[in-house]
DNA sequence: TAGCTAGTTGCAAATGCTTCTCATTTGCAT
DNA sequence: ATGCAAATGAGAAGCATTTGCAACTAGCTA
């Protein structure tokens, strides 16, 4: 796990570079994210966190994933009927097919999509800034 | 507008059929959703109301718009941080691009990305139940 | 047409996620 | 080491939305 510790490190620089103190409780919360392979909410960040730093509140957990956004260092989600969920957006750029049996998610991307959605919005006038695609599926039967 | 009150008529008749009562609210509530040109939330939509029937409370707003969404004839869309909006269901499906500096909410829609969207899914194992396309942007300047 | 009864209503209180307040603590530049 | 702005924990506050409850009413039935 020394490649995850490099990772972490690096995020420690970014957000010490960027002016944000690199505290207990976020180098607590920052390591929960890096080694995160899903996406977590506030709630369940929390309770991974108090394992490293028991004294983490979710107060700060709260605080911190908006620093740690605002940074760019992670991205937020607010998939359907559900709280806010996150990921480190160390990944490129993708989108989210959501599993609605069992909340699972998968990340794809199609360069397709994404050319085709620039050229719509130049249709119609605008440029486009960022977008938000989420496929809700149920695993095939068969 | 006889066209619109011919259409509130067949909304009615839904409600009727799915064993939902048209009382007074609901009519009211339901003549403001056919004729809103526009993408309205649930207290934009209880301030119209009001207007037809001054009885109207926030909550009979909130618990007929849940009534008319299971019954199909409403749809509900939770854009980035914002409040829910909703918009009746009469049109075809379309997706929707959010003008990030005023709000406007314009219409639009890409076979191609729906096929796309299918395929993906597919690709992944899954079948496609519904999706979620926002694009949101800013207005050409030149 | 009057009556019945389950579905609806308004109001206020409750929810649940997220943000804020404030007194106290702490990272880190000097 | 010191100082001080930034960060923290605990709990209160916000806000959109939902819910409990007693009073009403749509609309079927006789």
């Amino acid at each position: 796990m020394s490649q995850s510790k490099n990772r972490i490190e690096e995020l420690e620089g970014i957000l010490r570079e960027g002016g944000v103190r690199v505290t207990r409780q976020r180098a607590a919360i920052l390591k929960i994210l890096a080694e995160a392979e899903d996406h977590p909410d506030a709630s369940e960040l929390h309770r991974r966190a108090k394992e490293i730093d028991a004294t983490v509140s979710l107060s700060t957990v709260y605080r911190t994933l908006s620093a740690l956004e605002q940074q760019g260092v992670v991205q937020r989600h607010a998939f359907e009927n559900a709280t806010a969920r996150f990921e480190t957006a160390d990944a490129p750029h993708h989108d989210h097919l959501i599993d609605i049996e069992t909340g699972a998610v998968i990340e794809f991307r199609s360069d397709k999509i994404e050319q085709l959605q620039a050229e719509i919005a130049a249709e119609l006038g605008y440029d486009l800034v960022r977008h938000r695609l989420e496929l809700y599926c149920r695993k095939r039967k068969d």
